[in-house]
DNA sequence: TGCGGTTGCGTGAGCGCTCACGCAATGCAT
DNA sequence: ATGCATTGCGTGAGCGCTCACGCAACCGCA
């Protein structure tokens, strides 16, 4: 009989059953110490007034809160990002949070991470160039943990990747094969600014030459196994030469080998090409893919550990870095 | 002073700040009303203490309470999933949702849909055989959207894809190319019984012709490509003269494709490869994969719907089903 | 007939926050 | 000096649930 339609609460049931609030309670969530009867009906009441528990009052109420965490990446449909979620879910499950996913694909981080902030209770995630003071700001006391860079300022943790290690390792282990003139197809976000990745430098101090030789910057979209494609081309006909390409990505090398098919070139023993992510994907391309792996690489492992710690109640103010000191080196079978 | 180390709530940093709860808030949320002198001694504070607000409490007491609709998958690490979740992914920020993704690859059904029923306002899925009265009461009130199935019983929502419509357009559309013989890799996963797919009885529907000639079914595991080459083999020991081949996923497809390139058969000229599920990733392929799309059809906007008419406040008893008619035929350029 | 144990249910008292107020102090016009 | 708006802050009153109790009614068993 209320004018206004005011959320149906406990109350409500509780008045139409004739019962009390905490033998709904009781019916709602299957407890004993209520008779069969009594909770038929109040189930069939509260069905018939469409009661819709408050999961924020019960969770307030209860003692054990659940926690859950919050991935923040470019896009779910690029399958690293996808593959990551999907290692991050299971360390989830593992220690009993829930994860939610957000893509900055279409929104502004910023605000996005504000509203996430509110809904979670730690955010990981890839945040490009973002500012870390005003993601720190953002948050509004919820941790936050960077993937792929090392946090700067207190407050914020992070787990990076060390190419640099893991090139090393990579560039012996191929010049043990056999390889001597490397090439890299490095990425580039079209319509920004252009700066050299972490990829490329570790790839170029590892390699020891010089920067500007044997490395095409593609122009990548997100999609990047055509720029991959085009960029191989590119690479083939300034530095016909090269007999090893290392890609900035799984999906670029994945390119570069349609680019080697198409030219006749056999891999791998006229041409290695080599990917970086360590995507399962890279298995179903023939031959395999091999790959400087991230994904099934401890990352995540580290990831969990960090956010566990930073969960703890008592542990604000601390600072988590990480570094995982080399990927892998993961040749797919 | 405490013993036991309570959680530090607003209270606490008010007391310690010398100001009223609401100050802190103000300090906290980035209100107006408040000096700047007076934030920075409360920010201060909190974070001394470790002051972490409780999602939980303000979410209570706010009034426009945010909304987050649940996923439940197979895996994230297949890409059809992940392609999906996506989409839903965009969805979500159109509406304003959160996005929480749980993947029942670990984890028996029930006990995570009622774990997620605890953190969500929605829950959608796919949920391949599972009892629908289960279903329902691990949900607990939460309203459930069953995708790729039509509900059944009353109080639980369903968005399916009719394969017949489309199929039937697939198949006339392929004859009109000059398709003459056909043959489906049908999948089955590994070590349960098998029954045959709807979309097996689609195409049996759509073909004419009796069920058992040219169909292989193959026996997938999760990374499906090599099922789908394994069974490429096989159907063409078989069925040496079949020209066009269906695929039950596009990762099948994929493993066709493959099959038939190490045999030297020319695709399309000689056979055709059709897969289903419409993965951006079947655009990688060299020739890019032709496919009966799902993802990228009009199936997201269709749950999208559902859930926000299930989240109505008013709407609950109301039932939404509906029948997505025919995947597009999407042909990847 | 008495007594301890179980079953079925109800009653405060919070959980930690935000909202709508209220009220003093200050500003800046007239 | 008087008026009125603005700024800065505090005070109840909830939001809708669950927990720890309490208290009858009932059971069986001696």
């Amino acid at each position: 009989m209320n004018s206004m339609p005011h959320n149906v609460t406990i109350e409500d049931i509780a008045a139409e059953a004739g019962v009390s609030r905490q033998t709904v309670s009781r019916a709602m969530n299957g407890m004993p110490r209520i008779s069969e009867k009594t909770r038929a009906r109040v189930l069939e009441v509260s069905e018939r007034l469409g009661y819709r528990p408050s999961r924020f009052a019960s969770n307030l109420a209860r003692v054990a809160k659940a926690k859950t965490v919050g991935l923040v990446v470019d896009s779910l449909r690029n399958p690293y990002y996808s593959e990551l979620a999907a290692e991050l879910l299971d360390a989830a499950s593992l220690n009993g949070w829930q994860l939610t996913i957000s893509s900055h694909e279409n929104e502004p981080v910023l605000p996005m991470v504000a509203r996430l902030a509110g809904e979670v209770d730690a955010v990981v995630g890839y945040f490009g160039e973002d500012n870390e003071e005003e993601l720190l700001a953002a948050a509004r006391g919820v941790p936050v943990v960077l993937l792929g860079r090392t946090a700067t300022v207190p407050g914020l943790h992070s787990v990076d990747i060390d190419f640099d290690s893991g090139f090393v390792a990579l560039i012996d282990e191929l010049r043990r094969r056999g390889a001597a003139r490397f090439g890299m197809l490095e990425s580039h976000i079209h319509g920004t600014e252009y700066a050299p990745s972490s990829r490329r430098l570790a790839y170029e101090r590892s390699t020891e030459h010089p920067s500007s030789s044997a490395v095409i910057v593609c122009e990548a979209e997100m999609q990047s196994v055509d720029a991959g494609e085009a960029g191989m081309h590119a690479l083939l006909d300034r530095y016909p030469d090269t007999d090893t390409v290392i890609a900035f990505s799984d999906l670029m090398a994945m390119g570069a080998l349609r680019a080697a098919h198409s030219r006749g070139i056999d891999i791998p023993s006229r041409l290695k090409v080599v990917g970086i992510d360590g995507l399962s994907l890279g298995a179903v391309t023939s031959p395999a893919l091999t790959s400087l792996a991230i994904v099934g690489s401890p990352i995540i492992e580290q990831v969990a550990e960090v956010v566990r710690a930073a969960l703890q109640p008592g542990a604000v103010g601390e600072q988590h870095r990480r570094a995982i000191p080399a990927p892998l080196w993961r040749e797919s079978a």
